[in-house]
RNA sequence: CGGGAAGUAGCGCAGGCCGGUAGCGCACUUGGUUUGGGACCAAGGGGUCGCAGGUUCGAAUCCUGUCUUCCCGACCA
């Protein structure tokens, strides 16, 4: 009764904050536009962090770490990327304060302390990683150099949301210089790779794989590859970018190397990210009205058993029962919660791990232990059965995959049922109000096109997919010639 | 930056017009009864009413200023 979730068809946004904040994944903070992430949200980021970072160290990466600040003279040297994140830079300007003379017991900015270069808080870490690289590279000898850093970035949006846009977000960068042009896209398309199998076989979110279009191109990339998914609003959240930074970083920090004909030239480029705003699109994807509904692979906890009991005689025959059953649990790999905490009733606790999105929930009381039997509740269906207690470990991990599995199915036929081919203007402007998700339409292929195409319906192109077919078609705008289908769509 | 709303107990709010002992629900503490879908009874603890001025015998309440947060836009490689 505590806690009153806002249902998703009376405000999907507000129900999105119930979630993360009644689920207990982040709270706002103090500061202005950055969230607090609670310890089961944490839990959760380590889990998907731990999942990738074996997927990047089997694909021969290595961590490192380079530093929060960049020093202004290094962040314009890219001058594309620097445009592109000047506008939501915070800037270090001073490295001292004072007792304000003015106002007793008050701080102020030291004005003699005033550095002599400004420091720009790393908004993504390409400038000082290139100028890095510049003195580890040399030869091709020295190629290719496969690094990945987690960290924490800071862009300064002006409107933010837990999870999905947040002015600190924490995220993996991965950053890579290649010898040839070739190796550089070949790497570029594995971590796109690497990302997509991520998110649908851990996370159970469907994506499409795709290109972006020059307008929504990361800032001094040649290419940006991208995974998309589908939120349950309709809406489109990009998920993951992979970058061709072809020779633009390596250009503009000097970057060479002599290949076997001791002939010099510029280093290729890489770099890919993921950031915490994938636990708002796992969040968006699977949850329901009750809650959060996590899929296992990833979840905090992935079985919680709740003990009914009258009186503490009970309660102790309980406790042995299930010692062992959790041992067992444990001993094949399960996440598993004993909550025989005495100061909250049963329901109380079934309300509150449906709100956490525990996959699996088992009940045992007294008459199940005459029976030698549980009663398992699964969270993605609600469906409750009872079942013996012997094999209980084994049905338990199979019942697991078989939640991970349904919660991607699931996901994914509303995502393709949410493709919808529009011919027309009115058709296009239709879906996009009244079934929304992707709508694949014909584009003339021009910037100008795109533009306007936003400024009249707030749709963008999520991408241009890597499995597209090629069709001859009319630009749903101007009716110019068109070569194939390209995915729009509102976008978080 | 434009428009709107709000700052009162840990959380959610009432009180404010009409100035006069600081309230309610949840949470918390203690005791008891309970426990198969968000229990109940009783007794307690907890507040510089965002901040700074002003008016007044007296300000949560009236006036002025200021800070912050949230929502809607603009912005978001």
């Amino acid at each position: 009764m505590a806690k009153e979730l806002t249902t998703r068809a009376q405000d999907y946004s507000q129900w999105y904050n119930d979630l993360v904040l009644k689920g207990e994944l982040a709270d706002y903070s103090a500061v202005r536009g950055c969230m607090v992430i609670k310890p089961y949200g944490y839990a959760l980021w380590e889990n998907m962090q731990a999942a990738l970072d074996k997927m990047f160290k089997d694909t021969g990466h290595q961590n490192a770490y380079f530093p929060l600040f960049v020093p202004k003279s290094l962040f314009e040297a890219e001058e594309k990327n620097a445009e592109g994140f000047a506008k939501e830079c915070a800037i270090v300007t001073h490295y001292r304060l004072k007792t304000d003379p003015q106002n007793k017991g008050k701080l102020m900015v030291d004005p003699d302390a005033k550095l002599e270069e400004e420091l720009i808080v790393r908004p993504t870490s390409e400038a000082i990683i290139w100028n890095t690289y510049k003195t580890w590279i040399q030869s091709y000898r020295d190629l290719p150099i496969l690094v990945n850093q987690w960290a924490n970035v800071v862009r300064w949006e002006m409107r933010t949301r837990l999870f999905l846009r947040t002015a600190e977000f924490l995220w993996q960068e991965g950053h890579t210089a290649h010898a040839t042009k070739e190796e550089a896209i070949a790497e570029t398309v594995q971590m796109l790779n690497v990302y997509a199998d991520f998110a649908e076989n851990w996370m159970a979110v469907p994506v499409i794989k795709g290109v972006k279009t020059p307008n929504e191109r990361f800032a001094g990339a040649e290419d940006t590859y991208c995974i998309e998914a589908l939120m349950q609003d309709g809406k489109a959240l990009q998920a993951g970018t992979s970058h061709f930074l072809g020779q633009n970083f390596a250009k503009a920090f000097d970057v060479k190397f002599s290949d076997q004909h001791n002939k010099l030239d510029y280093v290729w480029a890489t770099s890919w990210g993921v950031s915490t705003r994938l636990i708002g699109g796992l969040v968006m994807t699977h949850s329901d009205d009750q809650g959060l509904v996590l899929p296992p692979r990833i979840a905090p906890l992935q079985v919680v058993i709740v003990p009914i009991y009258k009186g503490e005689d009970q309660k102790a025959i309980l406790d042995e029962k299930v010692a062992g059953m959790v041992a067992s649990f444990k001993a094949a790999g399960i996440r598993v919660k004993y909550d025989n905490s005495d100061n909250q009733r049963p329901g109380w606790k079934f309300a509150e791990y449906e709100l956490k999105g525990v996959p699996v929930r088992i009940a045992v009381g007294p008459r199940d232990l005459e029976n030698n039997q549980v009663e398992i509740a699964r969270r993605d269906t609600k469906e409750k059965s009872t079942v013996s207690m012997d094999g209980l470990t084994e049905r338990v991990s199979q019942l697991l995959l078989d939640i991970q599995t349904n919660l991607f199915e699931r996901a994914k036929n509303y995502r393709d049922e949410h493709i919808t081919k529009a011919n027309t203007w009115e058709e296009f402007v239709n879906i996009l109000d009244t079934k929304a998700g992707f709508v694949s339409a014909h584009w003339d292929g021009t910037p100008e096109t795109e533009e306007k195409i936003k400024e009249q319906t707030k749709a963008t192109i999520r991408c241009i997919p890597l499995d597209n077919t090629q069709e001859a078609g009319a630009c749903i705008l101007t009716g110019n010639p068109s070569t194939q289908r390209v995915l729009f769509a509102r976008a978080y």
